[in-house]
DNA sequence: TATTGTTATACTCTATAACTATA
DNA sequence: TATAGTTATAGAGTATAACAATA
């Protein structure tokens, strides 16, 4: 099967490449129960504490409607809280709860040994450059 | 927003770049009404013609059932057409229309373009480099 | 017994409209 | 008048089970 066109295209290797990573990144992460939005948000909320809602949504892509049931089902598994916005009485900033600082924690180191594995044919510092030539490919 | 860790990440940012390129494809696509996995259909039978359905389905990771539908409407749109496969009974061989091989040049030619302005950060060589290494990820 | 193509269907993901409470 | 969060719902994408025809 000829493909060599289509493996010229940076749209089809992107999703090629996202898709195989994320379906290793699936089954690792199976044991915490967290899909990879679950996961953006939880680390989201870890490292900028009493972040909101809506900030998660503009920095992931994400629609509003579609995050709600989202934060209330890690919100109803304890490991995230939501306390009222110190300045804006319409926001709630997230928290995580000691039990949702662990399980990130532990699925953060997941998530980075899983880098070297997914990745598996490159060495370290062509890891390092696709990153970055991909984080400049977004940030358009 | 801090969002380091997260770009750590391949699979975070492979998946941040493809949803990037593929909105500017879908765009310059509309008037084709092409989506990406029918303008990957439609390219796979212009170089291989005589394709089967399950010979499209394994390459570009597409579950039978749901190629179905999109060579059933490639065929009523008269881009593509099916006929009977030369030694097995059970398959039939893909091909394209002259109406199909226009509309997929003038896609190809559309698609090749537009590589230059999704990496418009990137120099020539650094696209290159960037599908080299996307390619032996999901080749993994 | 296995494979090709197909139908029906369920599940997940993503998108839109409209509402409330507050700014 | 605009924004944060929410509900309901529609649409697109992806998955499994089961079947007829052929290998």
């Amino acid at each position: 099967m000829d493909t060599s066109y289509l493996e010229t295209l940076l749209g089809y290797n992107a999703r090629r490449a996202a898709l195989s990573v994320i379906a290793v990144f699936l089954q690792r992460m199976a044991p915490f129960g967290l899909r990879p939005v679950d996961f953006s948000v939880l680390t989201l909320v870890a490292h900028n504490p009493g972040v909101t809602s809506r900030q998660i949504c503009a920095t992931l892509d994400i629609l509003p409607p579609n995050l709600v049931s989202m934060v209330k089902s890690l919100e109803k598994r304890g490991l995230i809280l939501r306390r009222a916005h110190p300045t804006d009485g319409r926001a709630q900033g997230l928290h995580l709860t000691p039990s949702g600082k662990k399980t990130q924690a532990q699925a953060q180191i997941t998530a980075t040994q899983l880098e070297q594995d997914v990745s598996g044919a490159l060495s370290n510092e062509e890891l390092q450059l696709l990153n970055h030539l991909l984080r400049k490919v977004y940030r358009r």
